[in-house]
DNA sequence: GTGAAAGCGCTAACAC
DNA sequence: GTGTTAGCGCTTTCAC
């Protein structure tokens, strides 16, 4: 049991040779004899040497390894946008370590710390909700360590981040419903206090102005964020005498309670009542097949912020400069299934 | 910019001491006088030194790290597990990595090897599906590495696991429904090879058995596993003269499928058509507040995995012997909202 | 009570 | 083409 790790010592000892002929043999240095480098890296497959990344990274002060931080990591969205990530990581050889803030403060200034101390050689993040000061993301910045937020960022903060045009996702929605027919379209939205909410809002008002619809505040409701209040919110709008006949929904929940309350009050869908929600998750898409949805597209988040952070890695021209990039969301259509 | 990291030796050269004195000194050691100790407490605090993990790491062998590999992260059930690992680690002390094979063996494999590599002092790991060879595992023991699987295990692994003991979870919801006063439980399931279906049916003939009841097999269907699949499933039991009174369906999208399908025959839940889902996430259960459910209890798989790691560990009496601890589900009951 | 020295596994000047 | 050496930041004998 307890097998020792083989290092480039034994190698070297074996073959009689000196390390540092070992450790350019393995790393195909053109300097080294074709014949060392064969016997080499030969000795090195049967002994199944694997080099030691602690020494490496203390050595050379880089792991190729890239850290993530998200609010949580019971969430379809971070939890796909940590697959981009992955994707483009994978294709540069790097190892992706994820570790999740539980929306603490607290936590996410350990993370952070912890992956400085690992000589993490980026840091892609997103901020928690509890996060008010900023001294642990201008450390990574003190430290040189590149670094990409996404996401929820701050504007306060000066770095490259990647982000979700909420406005503009919402603009095609409503767009959708009124090119489909719709003349009334209710728009269902949670507390004030959430950006997305008041992005997507504008876009929602953007839509109708183009569109010539005058705005018809009785047509926006707020209702807490969960599908119960939804269905309750839309049951009253829809028991009007002039009821919507049509909804733009911000979350998949809102969205599958405004489902409800139309199916509650016998209203086909999406004849009688057409509904646009905005998703992370394919289930919500799954769950109504009538509806149509935007699809956030959080695995290209993750590609881009991925790719920025790379771009700052390997310090191409321009890397430094902050950048902003804006993905935008997929419009789902989806017909009313066959029945 | 890039600041260099502050060192033990930094200290040692302020305070005009050896290093040696100054890692006694951080770590308390009663050796060091208690003048020089908090000179040294000090001066560490003003100048924020972090020690460098990975120097300790590659000195000690100890990382005090444990590495988590699931096979998806886009999924709340191991999303869940990985947070109760977390808040176990958290109370040691010790970091959490976590990495997703995707479901791919060789991806799982890079995994495991980062991770022993990086020297992390314990594995966690649920086997991808597409794990057919297990020598990554067995290098595992074979460095003496403490490991845990969970969830998707082998019986042909010598190792400690946490699984769920779906055979007793079924009987739990079967028996509900059947106190609930249902006479004709129906039991939705997927296809053949899926282990916890087979394993679910077990407890459901069981519960039937014991309550009395006759096995009619003609209740027992199979579907994709799906809600489209569930719902076509349902509508055809549903549409039979003698039609069950109740489902237990084995994954929240099959409860999604059944009820969908009830509702569209204008079947009331749960009077006419009572269900049971099996539910690994919180929306299932928020999304039909009049359907009861079997929460897997993720979280607490996570703390299960992570108390057997940590008392390997620790080589606590009787540490190396192989044990496994089922979690067991819980009925989550819940009655016809308020309209 | 403190320091000197060795060494964890590796890389990279600098020799020759 | 290859070896020698120093050193990354830390812990840990072994001295005194």
């Amino acid at each position: 049991m307890a097998n020792r790790p083989v290092t480039i010592k034994d190698i070297a000892e074996k073959l009689n040779i000196s390390v540092s002929t070992v450790s350019r043999a393995l790393k195909n240095n053109p300097e080294i004899s074709l014949q060392t480098r064969e016997n080499v890296q030969k000795l090195a497959k049967e002994l199944k040497y694997q080099p030691n990344p602690l020494a490496v990274a203390l050595k050379t002060k880089k792991s190729n390894t890239i850290g993530v931080v998200v609010p949580q990591i019971v969430s379809s969205f971070y939890a796909s946008v940590v697959k981009g990530i992955e994707q483009v990581a994978d294709e540069q050889g790097y190892q992706v370590f994820v570790s999740s803030s539980n929306e603490k403060m607290e936590k996410e200034e350990k993370n952070v710390n912890g992956f400085l101390n690992m000589r993490m050689d980026g840091i892609i993040l997103s901020l928690s909700r509890a996060t008010s000061t900023y001294d642990h993301i201008h450390k990574i910045q003190d430290m040189g360590v590149p670094m990409v937020l996404f996401d929820r960022t701050s504007k306060e903060l000066d770095v490259s981040k990647v982000v979700a045009d909420d406005a503009a996702a919402a603009y095609t929605a409503v767009n959708h419903l009124i090119d489909s027919g719709a003349k009334r379209v209710a728009f269902l939205t949670g507390m004030e206090y959430m950006l997305f909410g008041r992005n997507r809002m504008r876009g929602y008002k953007k839509a109708l102005e183009d569109k010539g619809f005058s705005l018809d505040k009785t047509l926006i409701s707020r209702c807490d964020f969960t599908v119960e209040g939804a269905k309750k919110a839309a049951m009253e709008l829809l028991s009007r005498s002039n009821r919507p006949d049509a909804f733009f929904a911000i979350s998949d929940d809102l969205a599958i309670g405004t489902i409800a309350a139309a199916k509650e009050l016998g209203l086909r869908i999406p004849e009688d009542v057409a509904v646009v929600g905005f998703s992370n998750s394919r289930r919500s898409r799954y769950m109504e097949p009538s509806i149509s949805t935007m699809d956030q597209n959080p695995k290209q988040v993750g590609r881009e912020a991925a790719k920025l952070l790379f771009d700052q890695m390997e310090n191409k021209p321009n890397a430094k400069d902050v950048k902003e990039v804006v993905v935008t969301a997929d419009l789902i259509v989806r017909t009313s299934s066959d029945k």
